[in-house]
DNA sequence: GCTTATAATAAGTCATGACTTATGAGGATA
DNA sequence: TATCCTCATAAGTCATGACTTATTATAAGC
């Protein structure tokens, strides 16, 4: 998961895939990578289920997986209760000046 | 951030420190790693803004940063309403069977 | 059928980054 | 002051991974 979105490149793909549903070729004519680059960036936000692919004749077009940003949340929620207590503490630190 | 968060190791430190304040010797005892490369994590997490670090005598404690999260949150709601729009789409193709 | 477009895979290169050991600096304790 | 913790930095090693070009497979159009 943070893995896939870790690499700017990847995490530019999948955002505009996330934006529109998009073909390979589509891709790799607006980034600044190769083709095959692209294909291996999909792979990988693929196998992340970040992405679905589909065929549409010799096109493939890749769109956002709907199942695919649910861990990142979840794991992001885990923490943000975490976080406010924390910050909670901060405020009662100042406040003690 | 994704960087930030896209190794195992750096994660761990950071869920552990989330959960609870920690000093770099408590961190190296418990992590499989040397204290160099806990030292070395912990700024990563530090730069990102994911931990802020608070001298206590010899120690250091760390501790998550209130503000670190916000930024990667955000970021995940941008594509929230997409994903749903999507899963829509989804479910009405489903639908259309 | 032959050419053209699309996209995946193979193979190889090169930079990055996650570790290690060694070392040094700063504070506590006797 | 001498010793012991605690932690950061330096330097070097090694694996991973993000690219490239070359190639192959499949579909579309003439």
């Amino acid at each position: 998961m943070f893995a896939a979105l870790s690499d700017p490149t990847r995490r530019a793909i999948f955002e505009r895939v996330a934006g529109q549903r998009q073909s390979v070729a589509e891709l790799a004519r607006v980034m600044p990578v190769s083709q095959p680059a692209i294909s291996q960036h999909l792979k990988v936000l693929k196998e992340a289920r970040l992405v679905r692919d589909e065929r549409s004749g010799a096109r493939r077009i890749y769109s956002i997986d709907p199942e695919g940003l649910g861990p990142l949340r979840a794991w992001l929620d885990r923490f943000w209760t975490e976080q406010l207590a924390a910050f909670k503490t901060v405020v009662e630190t100042a406040d003690d000046t």
